[in-house]
DNA sequence: CATTGCATGTCGTCG
DNA sequence: CGACGACGTGCAATG
């Protein structure tokens, strides 16, 4: 890993353009030949980058850029595409190469999953009297997050998002129009239940017939603490 | 900006748990406090970091932490939520800090908005004796991208994406509904206008009567060149 | 290898 | 400040 720290001006051209007036930034250069472009703010996202498979080419200015001020200049060539972002170099503050090797990556551990589990053991947050069918209720256009009985013998699919958006509504729409062709889960009703649930997404479920539900995951985790059986 | 490239190992808690296993990384702590940890390979997005508005905390180990070879710990506290990243670091090679002031920028030169302008621009595309109506047309479920009249006094909703997806038959398929109730408005028809559509969403959208319309982006530039008014 | 759905998404825009 | 859609989205799981 290379890093640099330098006046640069950059211009991206690809599936857009894109340019970076003249100012000092940091510019990482990962062993795969991937190129970051970072200033000393914004979030996680680089001003301007080159993912890899890339290739960087660094050549002398032209007598105009070295005219200009510019001592070198980059070319990041996407492998796979016409993707290129170029560089100018103007004064260079650091520069320095480090051996990293190869990282183990991240561990993580996941939320839906989690609130699945978790609905699927506190299933009378669904109302009084229901009963868990199964988690992962599979249909041919995939698998129904839960699937519930309720007291009257109604079939209720919910469907397990963190944000409830319209997709969500979409998704779980196309799943009640399946399962209300088989006549022994029929009549299915459909709940659409998030840790948050957007304003459009709530408006059109109700309209669907789709009930909104809030999951609140700290009160869930504090009823039931499958902390230890997940970890 | 400051430097770091450290053995470290890290874990994160908020959203979901995360675990870094001990490595050789680099660690960026930008002006405003947020810290990035990139390895040495994928892509622009680090292996784990905090935004901001968070603040950064150093320390020295504890006991058992020194006992293990740690010789600092920091903690990142995000400043709305709990979210917490605490790295542990080993070795330090490198530690450098850098003044880089405020980045100019960058300038992007959108294309769905671009698109929008020349199409509204050169409405016939949808078919002679078209009119524009207006460009973000504002319904309750969100603005259709342009409504325009076609010869026979009927409405033409227009739904621009770069890339036509499932999505944006989906989408166009909501305002359809919705538009078609207001008598003063139906019959209105869709068209699906993309520089590219995909064959699914193609194939979806002929069969909810809906025209898939391709955009040649340089030929609308070349008829009449916008650059001038967007810039 | 293409497709799908999630993301600690992030980022702009508009009300 | 919140809602909402686009993104050079990235990314993993899956058929």
């Amino acid at each position: 890993m290379r890093l640099v720290v330098a006046e640069c001006a950059a211009r991206y051209t690809g599936r857009l353009s894109a340019q970076l007036p003249r100012a000092r930034r940091l510019l990482v250069v990962k062993a795969d030949g991937s190129v970051l472009l970072h200033s000393d703010g914004g979030s996680y996202k680089p001003l301007n980058w080159m993912s890899p498979p890339c290739a960087l080419a660094e050549r002398a200015p032209d007598a105009a850029q070295r005219g200009a001020g510019v001592t070198a200049v980059w070319t990041v060539q996407a492998a796979k595409s016409d993707d290129r972002l170029e560089i100018e170099l103007y004064d260079v503050h650091h520069d320095s190469v480090h051996e990293l090797g190869v990282d183990p990556g991240l561990v993580k551990d996941g939320v839906e999953a989690h609130l699945q589990v978790l609905l699927a053991e506190q299933i009378s947050l669904l109302g009084p009297g229901h009963v868990l069918v199964r988690r992962e209720y599979p249909t041919a256009i995939g698998p129904v997050d839960i699937l519930a009985k309720d007291p009257t013998g109604g079939t209720v699919a919910v469907e397990i998002k963190r944000r409830g958006d319209i997709d969500g509504v979409e998704q779980l729409t196309r799943y009640l129009e399946l399962l209300n062709r088989d006549p022994l889960l029929a009549p299915v009703r459909g709940v659409l239940a998030a840790q948050e649930i957007r304003p459009q997404a709530r408006v059109l479920a109700v309209d669907r017939g789709i009930t909104p539900l809030l999951l609140d995951l700290e009160a869930m985790r504090g009823v039931d603490d499958v902390d230890a059986r997940l970890f």
